[in-house]
DNA sequence: AATGCGGGGCT
DNA sequence: AGCCCAGCATT
């Protein structure tokens, strides 16, 4: 949100209006059936989103069941000893994810009141949450328009508004960012987000892209770029 | 801007 | 068997 705001972005808005519709379609029809789809509840988004960073989606399902069993709410996390939590963690890797989500936990008990934050600059100051969780779990749990921004997204948001110019890396980034902000359709936050991950994780993917069936053909630069 | 973190996927 | 990958924190 914030910065990104600023980044000035020239965008054909008839493209980004038939590139929402044409995707929350795609998404109605072919949407996973994830467990933290079927939750609001942000403390799970949250164990949802933190596992799920550099974790694929097939092996996190048993660990997130597993471990929002174990510790149905925030205060039960807050509770646990850290010995325990990390014993939830084992096999998943990354093992800084399960101390910064359980320090996180407690963050949330003793700040703000078990609940967690809905203010952009209160979830991103969490422990181990950056700029993509942070979005994830603004849009996923509270319906915010919060720009997601992750692998997935970058690809599909790269190949579809390809940018004439890649100035800088560091550009690139803040336009991917902005663009990725600017296209969420209002009201529609949850539903958009998640049809852009699975978008770009089972059609746009990085190798062998579904191009020859995909709905976003005639808006791709992408494709009109490989095709000719 | 560059690196480490743990494991899995791909070659 | 070895290389590559990617959110976040740290340097």
């Amino acid at each position: 949100m914030g910065k990104s705001r600023r980044y000035r972005l020239r965008l054909d808005e008839v493209k980004v209006q038939a590139f929402q519709a044409r995707l929350l379609a795609w998404f109605r029809r072919n949407g996973r059936d994830l467990p933290w789809r079927r939750t609001r509840d942000p403390y799970k988004i949250l164990v949802s989103e933190v596992m799920l960073q550099q974790t694929q989606v097939e092996r996190v399902r048993e660990y997130y069941e597993r471990f929002v069993q174990e510790y149905p709410t925030v205060q039960d996390l807050a509770a646990a000893r850290p010995a325990r939590v990390r014993e939830s963690w084992e096999g998943l890797g990354y093992y800084a994810r399960a101390r910064n989500l359980h320090a996180a936990a407690r963050t949330i008990e003793r700040r703000h009141g078990g609940k967690v934050p809905r203010r952009l600059e209160e979830v991103l100051a969490l422990p181990g949450v950056g700029r993509y969780t942070a979005g994830a779990v603004l849009s996923f749990a509270y319906g915010e328009p919060a720009p997601i921004l992750d692998t997935n997204v970058r690809r599909v948001l790269s190949r579809i508004f390809a940018s004439r110019r890649a100035a800088s890396p560091a550009g690139g980034e803040r336009r991917l960012w902005a663009l990725a902000e600017a296209v969420i359709p209002a009201g529609k936050a949850w539903a958009f987000n998640q049809a852009l991950m699975d978008f770009g994780a089972t059609v746009c993917t990085a190798r062998n892209p579904g191009c020859s069936t995909c709905p976003m053909r005639r808006l791709c630069a992408y494709y009109a770029g490989a095709a000719s």
